[in-house]
DNA sequence: ATGGATTCGATACCTTCGGTATCGTTAGGG
DNA sequence: CCCTAACGATACCGAAGGTATCGAATCCAT
């Protein structure tokens, strides 16, 4: 197991990431070059290419290294106030500069079947886990009708989030976030079920 | 009121529709150079930029001028029904080669924003204009619940195909419009205002 | 310590692509 | 019939992603 030669520069690494991250989620992906990013960072453009195979993995690890977090679940009382807390999180987050870094990345996984792949496993799909999790929590304690078809209901709720964020619909602020939620409970919440039942009994 | 000097190509201006159409709806935008679309219709590439300012105007005239009316609403027996059947519609559309387009298109948005201002004013808003009308027909028929927030309710149903169209989160299958659209109605459908009723007679 | 291997920052370079400029040619309205 | 603008073709420009190559620096193994 060789060590040979001059090894990696992690301070060189952290540099490119944080400039990665500082002039994307500023101007957008397309309109930062990548000489821009080394220059920025004080680092050769090689270098750069030494540490990731192209831009948009550079960008796709400085969204997951540095602010991956900022969407985890709130702690709260319950799993359905910890939901609705995190719907608003999330949608903080693509109101913030942080949002023209996932548009950015979806726009660019659009032509990138890899970027596209990477994406959606290291990005959505842990997300969506997060999400799932919370969910069964919330029909275990009896906030969410049992029979909810989990999957679907984040695709609801969350692709709402993603169509105003990358279609400029409309804002991403509070009102739409409680409009969307209260329009989910009145579907799914428990009482809810317990109003089907009533009906099943006539 | 002058027309001096050789007028326009009609025959140019279709011939290069077509093929951008053709182009991009197989390969995508980004991976179709405006040379190739040029050569395709047989046209030199300075006429094509007469016709158009550049690639996104070009290719967005394409899908309006040429496959716009594909997703219009089908006549059904009734409101409900039409909105159910132009969900399953679009779903299609976004499952043909037809969802290439869009995709490239929201992709290239995200980093035009003249092309974000007119495929938001030309396709998505004329689009929703529909689905809030047929939402209201629905309403009057007694099909949906009278207090429905309509742009809320585009927002969900319509936000998920985008989403699963542009994250590739999953099949935009029947049976994926049949869930969304169930629960949908669970929610929003008369007889769950009914049901509210009795929960408020309680 | 010293030498070999590898990374470092810098810079020149290659290729592709969107868009422009300029040819000589062609069509048609005044 | 002729003047003007569009036509197809092609050369060109600038920006950008990515590669190649440079001498210098750094660490491990001997």
């Amino acid at each position: 197991m060789s060590e040979i030669g001059r090894p990696r520069s992690q301070a060189a690494h952290d540099a490119v990431l944080k400039a990665a991250l500082r002039l994307v989620t500023k101007r957008g992906f397309r309109s930062v070059s990548v000489n821009e990013i080394a220059a920025e960072a004080g680092v050769g453009k090689m270098t750069l290419y030494r540490h990731w195979p192209n831009k948009a993995a550079l960008v796709m690890d400085a969204l997951l290294v540095l602010i991956g977090s900022e969407t985890d679940f709130p702690e709260a009382g319950s799993a359905i106030e910890s939901l609705r807390q995190q719907l608003d999180l999330q949608a903080a987050f693509f109101r913030s500069s942080r949002g023209n870094l996932i548009r950015s990345l979806v726009a660019e996984a659009q032509s990138d079947p890899e970027l596209a792949i990477a994406f959606r496993e290291r990005w959505v799909n842990p997300r969506r886990e997060g999400v799932h999790q919370i969910m069964r929590a919330a029909v275990a304690e009896g906030s969410l009708r049992s029979d909810i078809d989990i999957d679907t209901a984040i695709d609801l709720l969350y692709g709402s989030l993603y169509y105003r964020l990358l279609l400029g619909a409309g804002a991403l602020d509070e009102r739409f976030v409680d409009t969307i939620y209260d329009q989910f409970l009145e579907g799914h919440g428990a009482s809810a079920q317990a109003l089907d039942k009533v009906r099943a009994r006539r």
